[in-house]
DNA sequence: TTTGCACTTGTGTGCGCAAACAATGTTAAA
DNA sequence: TTTAACATTGTTTGCGCACACAAGTGCAAA
């Protein structure tokens, strides 16, 4: 292969300095035409791939990379997303890589807004953002565009906001294929239990309701006929009001078989049936975490779509190493991998990937 | 965090010279007790993690990983494999790391030991094996542990051979799953195809023996009353040969709805179903290579299993640099997730992940 | 007391690169 | 012709580490 080529080879070759060979290499001003043709000459005829490691020890420089993402508690999705950026910076630690995470409110632009100022106040080596609406975090993109520093958009795509990269799932996919991996052991019933959870009724995430129209465009494409009902349950509930919603709809709703939900709180429900006895029905969810693993290896939970927030994590952290750092191209547009758990292959999942 | 803390800091805090320092984290000899206790007592406040960059450039040391596998020809299995090794190396290529393909004959003991021999002589700072026999295999990697270079596993556990690391998949259970989805869209079917590629009346690979053994524990299990019809296609044929035996498989066998083959060669059924313009018969197979993928949009593959073989390849190498060059424990077992993919989903598959 | 030896400790060099620095040569103004 | 200003080039330093080497210490034998 490409022998370990130093700058001091390349210079001995062309008959002149290193440092010309640096001017020439990193664009530095100060070269004579005649020597630059020499330099660019050999660089043509070898490949010199700069030892990376020789260089960040000798930059000597620091990188700090920001992650604006909403406030949460215990959510998996956005823990599991800090998990994997945390190893990220980790593994590039000699690099003097670090990364800040800044926590806005859910649904409010004003917190959104006052958190990306501080952000882009602290002069950020690059970003990666949660979006909020489109038209507020353009206004804030459009900054960091200004100031030539670079940001990925992580979980929803805006493709107006010209990211550096986008990570994060096919959302309007990924319900299309629940529906139809949920249509296979529910091709009979003549009704499907939607279950959304909900906080002043709304859903969480706009993910949460892209998921929802790929699930009925499938549904409407291939059962039509196939009745969806909705049960809505409030967020942060108590464990006996659940039973108590959940008693109530399945005596209303005597023939349901199957439900679906587009959150990651399938256990909710997954948790119920077990203790009630139920055997009969199941639910399919979202997001493997361990309540959700629990149901699914008892049987109440028939599948789980994996959503690998960490490897979203640690790929944004490393887009941004690999853009700014090591000065690579990198690629514009990542859709997560839609992958189905079930209790036969859910031992096999690991959310680390490599 | 841990601000970048160097051997100089070291030094300072238990008042000696960087080469004690030195000589104590490298438990070299010659340091006095007291010494060794005043660097130790800072080295148990704070947390040193020597920058590794720095160390690879002053060791200016090389590594040369060997890979041990079988011959083969086009291939995506094995090719995939290389490839996943050489772009880990190439990742690693300023570390000094370079990897050398080894490639014995199938089923030739021989053959496998006098490559095996070779690569030995060679003195390899480590090992990755496909492994033929047992015993045959052991034979040579007693001898690798005799010399002290790791090795590791690949494609088939051998427990007893004490590896570093093992990667590959679980195939009885990955078989297993395999009849667990079949069955989800078979279920009606009193009788499954079970397609088999051979050669000289075998088939090419213990990993398809042991998915077959899952595939049929599955089925005793849960539909002991499918009868599993098999067909035997010898390999490397012309199409018009396997146009024949298929041709007169279906006239033998016309209620055939569903079949199921071990092996990366689904698309010669696919394939067939497609231009005979059949579309009421599928079937299911493994590895996401491109032939299979047309397959799977088309209609005529059902549901395909991914090995993730590139992954393998990369992580075997990653493993044994983790080990050596870096000294850091590693996992040693890991099996691959076994990831169901269909037309719905296969868009979003990366056999990269990360 | 001196010499030799073993043990212990400190200093210097190079890994490949970036960047500051010093030393040229080149041109134009005085 | 001299000088200053500038363009171009070569040399040196330091990044953090591993290791060769030099220097120092103590101790026992001569």
């Amino acid at each position: 292969m490409s022998q370990k080529i130093r700058i001091k080879d390349i210079a001995e070759k062309a008959g002149v300095s290193v440092g010309t060979v640096d001017r020439i290499i990193h664009n530095r001003p100060n070269v004579s035409a005649s020597a630059r043709a020499k330099v660019e000459k050999v660089l043509k005829e070898i490949n010199y791939q700069p030892n990376m490691y020789a260089s960040a020890l000798a930059y000597n420089k620091s990188y700090t990379f920001h992650i604006i993402m909403p406030k949460h508690e215990n959510e998996a999705y956005w823990q599991e997303i800090e998990e994997g950026a945390r190893k990220a910076c980790d593994q590039r630690r000699d690099f003097h890589v670090e990364v800040m995470f800044n926590h806005y409110a859910r649904f409010d632009e004003n917190s959104f807004s006052s958190v990306f100022s501080q952000v882009i106040e602290s002069d950020p080596s690059g970003v990666i953002v949660i979006p909020s609406e489109l038209d507020t975090t353009k206004k804030y993109t459009d900054l960091l565009h200004q100031r030539d520093i670079p940001f990925v958009l992580l979980d929803s795509y805006m493709p107006d906001l010209e990211p550096l990269s986008f990570y994060g799932q096919d959302s309007f996919r990924s319900g299309y294929f629940a529906a139809r991996m949920l249509m296979l052991i529910a091709k009979e019933d003549k009704e499907i239990m939607l279950m959304r959870l909900v906080k002043n009724g709304k859903v969480a995430s706009k993910q949460q309701e892209n998921r929802e129209v790929g699930f009925r465009h499938y549904m409407n494409e291939h059962f039509p006929d196939t009745k969806i009902v909705n049960l809505e349950l409030p967020m942060d509930l108590n464990r006996q009001s659940y039973d108590d919603m959940l008693d109530k709809f399945f005596n209303d709703n005597p023939n349901t078989r199957h439900c679906i939900t587009m959150c990651s709180k399938a256990h909710i429900v997954g948790d119920y049936l077990l203790r009630k006895g139920i055997s009969n029905v199941q639910i399919m969810g979202y997001d493997m975490v361990s309540k959700n693993a629990h149901c699914l290896r008892e049987g109440t939970i028939s599948f789980l779509i994996a959503q690998h927030a960490y490897v979203q994590g640690y790929s944004c952290i490393d887009t941004l190493f690999r853009a700014i750092v090591l000065k690579q191209p990198v690629e514009p547009v990542n859709y997560m991998p839609i992958e189905l758990l079930t209790k036969e292959n859910v031992d096999f999942y690991h959310r680390e990937m490599i």
